[in-house]
DNA sequence: ATGGTTGAGCGTCAA
């Protein structure tokens, strides 16, 4: 089974580069992020049309914005519909039919967290603070969780070389101490970094390159914002991971790229 | 310290 997770920054911007990907990899599952798409403008018939028949989104005008389209049957999990106490789509979840029995699967957007790492000056970085303590309690109070992935843009860079400078990036929002412990902290024994198992923490990884470079390949100042992990007992299915970079190439790019697991079931 | 770019959708705001 292979799972995408793609912080697309407008779905319908992106639609035909949405159809390179499904043409290139293959994907059965297709989590998004920043579809920037409200429900009734929802593009579901190009989205059936390109094979995913299964299909959930939740979207709202201008920002954020989250779907799974899926060749796989699907069945949506209505859980956790506020985080923070806001209806801002940044997560959606479902059961997906597998071999060997469902996977839960959880695709969350959290909150980029503006410039200053300050909540005191800084709501925005409050919020995403506080989602993440949230998200945290929401999963340690699931016992027993297994044949779960959580996928998504988490907006957190945690490793030293999950960035092109640890030092200079410590002050900047994404790889501050605090951001980095929160996340870990909710990663906790919970989840399996997967693509940190393919890859050794020594190596530099990244998923994300600003558009304020003019040559993204060259400047090459990225961060891993985004993220998949898997509870420990997947760990034995962990079988291919890849980072479509080439995907910052295409026309009109988003600034994230795609990012795959292959899971054996 | 600052600015650099992009998207949604028409105000700037968010990233």
């Amino acid at each position: 089974m292979r799972i995408v997770t793609w912080n697309i920054n407008s779905l319908r911007l992106r639609l035909p580069l949405l159809s390179r990907l499904i043409a290139d990899y293959e994907p059965d599952v297709i989590c998004l992020q920043e579809t920037k798409v409200p429900d009734d403008l929802f593009p579901l018939e190009p989205v059936i049309a390109l094979g995913y028949r299964h299909v959930i989104y939740a979207g709202m005008k201008s920002y954020n914005g989250v779907a799974i389209l899926s060749r796989l049957p699907l069945n949506r999990l209505h859980v956790a519909q506020e985080w923070c106490g806001k209806q801002d789509c940044r997560h959606i979840s479902a059961e997906i039919d597998a071999r060997g029995g469902p996977i839960e699967l959880h695709n969350f957007y959290i909150p980029a967290g503006g410039d200053v790492a300050d909540r005191d000056v800084n709501v925005k970085f409050g919020h995403k603070m506080d989602f993440l303590a949230e998200a945290q309690t929401w999963f340690s109070a699931r016992k027993n969780l297994s044949r779960t992935v959580l996928v998504g843009d988490l907006n957190v860079a945690p490793l030293e070389h999950d960035v092109w400078s640890h030092r200079q990036l410590l002050t900047v929002v994404s790889h501050t101490p605090v951001e980095t412990e929160r996340l870990l902290a909710w990663q906790g024994k919970t989840f399996v970094d997967a693509l940190r198992h393919f890859v050794p923490a020594s190596e530099k990884l990244y998923t994300w390159w600003s558009y304020r470079n003019q040559d993204w390949r060259i400047a090459n100042r990225g961060r891993r914002l985004d993220h998949i992990w898997a509870t420990p007992d997947l760990q034995g299915q962990l079988q291919r991971h890849a980072i479509l970079q080439d995907a910052r190439d295409w026309p009109q790019p988003s600034d994230h790229v795609p990012v795959m697991l292959e899971l054996a079931l």
